[in-house]
DNA sequence: TGATTTTCGTACCGTTCCGCATAAAATAAA
DNA sequence: TTTATTTTATGCGGAACGGTACGAAAATCA
């Protein structure tokens, strides 16, 4: 494994990384994802990005840093993966169908059966007793309410009269965190199209 | 501890249990609801309970029969506890905003921090990687969902016009799982209360 | 080349984990 | 009382846990 070598930075000291800690980060939330948090061991993401303990230590700090930092980047592409088809050409209706269609795709995912939300399916076991994570987990509940909210109070008329899209934008959220837990329960492909559907049609209104 | 003596039930031959595992396993549920399966050690569950290893070894086997005990029992209160609220009296708006204030106040008890709902707390963690979980949760689910939409068919003229029961059924059950994750991340009453009766308005249709 | 700095790999530390072996205690039957 | 049976309590054993010390390896700098 040869380092990347971005041009101008100054060459570090000392023995260059054999990794790229970007990519080790991916490997060990995957795990985390299949696992949990707790069931997840230090063999386990050591196994996982190919890295002994003391270079896990090294790159990220403990198993809690670690976990933490797979949570803040998780949380930032899901925000930014829902801001994109946010802004997508197309009515609400339209483009709130296509990010659930992708949100659908990435929870039914996984080598070793169906992965659902990485926060929804680990951070929310985790945020009862840990503060970190339970900060975490609202802000990130905040932050995806509002996007929806900001889409749907975009476009006056689009919206049948009297909704409030503060509200809707809640519920949006909602239909996620149920196509999560049921992904991860084992729901086929359709099963979610279905209740996302159904979400998308009371959210806009049916067509 | 005194053993119970149900009369009529022939006394059996050795020394009576100096617990009632009824109890046991409700100390045990909210030890696993805090802290999630894989983060609850055996000596948490022998504090928890005041049995030593071995003996609730002997009541219940070993960690995980415990935990899908303890699920199994949840499932089977939750879905009691729903039969119950959509047969009372009142209209589909009427008994589903008493649903949701009764799940809601369960979904934010829990002496240290607020604990959602047991399963989608606990159990939607395990069950990627344990088969068993996964069923558990998937009937619970299905469950949930045909109750709903059970009570949501029943009267014909309730709902809007052109309403499929059954798919309000699978939204009505999202809006339990929104509440329990979001419980579990902190949301205060009035937070989950704007929630369910936004989710209410559009099961129902604005009154 | 040699010194310096950083990373890598092995091995280890003390702790905690789950499960059980064993014996004492408590009750019913004989 | 004696015997049989079941539950308690103590404590052990092997494995896995998170974390780290330490020396070898690999790069830059002088």
């Amino acid at each position: 494994m040869v380092q990347k070598e971005p041009a101008g930075s100054p060459k570090p000291r000392g023995r260059p990384r054999g990794f790229d800690p970007s990519v080790a980060l991916n490997q060990a939330r995957d795990t985390f994802w299949r696992k949990g948090f707790s069931a997840t061991s230090l063999d386990d993401l050591s196994a996982a990005t190919g890295l002994n303990r003391p270079s896990l230590y090294g790159a990220f700090g403990d198993k809690k840093a670690l976990y933490l930092a797979t949570l803040e980047r998780s949380h930032a592409e899901m925000l930014a993966a829902q801001q994109r088809a946010l802004a997508a050409p197309g009515t609400a209706r339209y483009v709130l169908l296509a990010l659930y269609a992708g949100a659908s795709a990435i929870y039914r995912a996984g080598d070793s059966g169906q992965r659902g939300c990485f926060l929804i399916g680990t951070a929310v076991t985790e945020s009862v007793a840990d503060a970190e994570v339970r900060a975490l987990l609202a802000r990130s509940f905040a932050e995806l309410d509002a996007g929806f909210a900001g889409r749907l109070g975009a476009r006056p008329g689009e919206l049948p009269p009297g909704a409030d899209p503060a509200a809707l934008g809640k519920l949006a959220t909602a239909i996620l965190h149920t196509l999560a837990v049921r992904a991860r329960a084992g729901a086929d492909e359709a099963a979610l199209r279905a209740i996302y559907e159904a979400g998308v049609d009371l959210i806009c209104g049916r067509p």
